[in-house]
DNA sequence: GTGTTTGCTGAGAACCACCTTAGAGACCAC
DNA sequence: GTGGTCTCTAAGGTGGTTCTCAGCAAACAC
């Protein structure tokens, strides 16, 4: 978070979608142009020269791969992480995760995004990032291998076990409620209740609390949720 | 409250609701505006540039979830407080603390709304509020961990002991009366009696009194609590 | 001193938050 | 398909939390 902030081009012609990431992306310190439709897109990627762009594949007046191409012809370089739905994913988007692209089929979980946003650019190496290697207390989370070592012991998790890990390290020493929680770990349009978090927390506690001395996530009776580190800061 | 008055925007249609909270806050050192409907929230919001707004989840117009939907799309990136009924939490929560948001059920107590109202502040960095850490003479309350040390040690609370202590602390030195204590600390429409807060000092104490020189919480007679440090500051 | 008022505290009942687990169903790999 | 993993729900159990009450102690007034 030292130099400028990342500029980063949203894409999407849903604007509850568009409306959801600039709002997340913008409290995480990117700065956000959000546009519409295509050929917005690429007169934005021009002027704006966005560090990524995050586009939609269905778009109402080109698609998504259209898009990249222009860009592409236009020896515009920009990575992109295309948003696709979820049965658009096996046919169309294999083979377009060229250079350093990637996608994320929708509905996602913002924690997700911010994820993929900074592997991207710690691929293409064009803006300094957070590490790839999230250390907080007694837990090593290897980011790009999708790693976790607890104490030097490496440690399995299923998909939302791992998101929710990353979520509370790095949030750690700070109470989470049940609703940040499921409204940045869970997809978006998750409408079940908050029971889940409970369910996925005795799972993570499961399998962290025989390697660790004391037990990393804490219970905050009618507040939340936190990772806690043995030392104290401030 | 060096600078310029932090400005609230006050949404809400009932109007003892809107009425409890401006004179509140007001009397907090804020700079309130109300309205009671969705349409005269985007136009304060608009004109009058809050710092945060409070808003109701149900109004007459239009939800608050379409107010807020319009402040984004209009550019508006200011944090909202949403205030919601018990039981509309469950399903409509989703999404509600995306960014630096945070919602609050009905009926709260004053002294959290005042809290969440810093804490989202501080994580907006908006304005310059309170620092997370409330040190008192001898007890340091981290609000971030919701911890509290009395000299040096970990004390747990309940939380109600919690808010308690928080509101005697942060008036330190200046005695609340029942009455005072039962308005900040206790949901609005709580109708029990003021034997309660008896009960929640006593708590208080015999979990604080073990680790401390002196008494920290006084009881003048005939008028109410105080707590009180060692050194005397203004 | 006596009586009255006010505050303190322990006991207990009702409630609620949380933990854990089992199981149904979806999804994926082979 | 078939088996396995993963997600999510539901339900029982547990202990924490809230609040009331009643008896006792302390302060006060006379």
């Amino acid at each position: 978070m030292a130099s400028d902030p990342i500029k980063v081009l949203v894409v999407d012609d849903e604007p509850n979608i568009r409306d959801l990431l600039s709002t997340s992306l913008k409290f995480n310190g990117f700065s956000v142009y959000a546009v519409g439709n295509g050929n917005d897109a690429v007169v934005a990627a021009e002027k704006g020269h966005p560090d990524i762009i995050l586009l939609d594949v269905m778009l109402p007046d080109m698609s998504g791969f259209a898009v990249t191409k222009k860009l592409r012809s236009m020896s515009i370089d920009v990575p992109v992480l295309f948003l696709t739905a979820r049965d658009e994913t096996a046919d169309k988007v294999t083979g377009l995760t060229v250079g350093g692209d990637d996608y994320l089929t929708k509905p996602f979980s913002l924690d997700e995004v911010i994820a993929r946003i900074q592997a991207i650019l710690r691929r293409t190496q064009k803006a300094d990032v957070e590490q790839s290697v999230l250390e907080v207390g007694e837990i090593i989370m290897n980011e790009d291998a999708h790693e976790v070592f607890v104490n030097g012991e490496m440690v399995d998790f299923s998909p939302t076990e791992y998101k929710l890990l990353r979520f509370l390290m790095s949030n750690a020493n700070r109470v989470l409620t049940k609703a940040q929680i499921l409204d940045h770990v869970w997809e978006y349009d998750f409408g079940g209740e908050m029971g889940i978090v409970e369910s996925y927390v005795s799972y993570l506690r499961k399998k962290l609390d025989p390697l660790t001395k004391e037990p990393v996530i804490v219970t905050k009776r009618g507040v939340g949720y936190m990772y806690k580190t043995p030392k104290k800061e401030k």
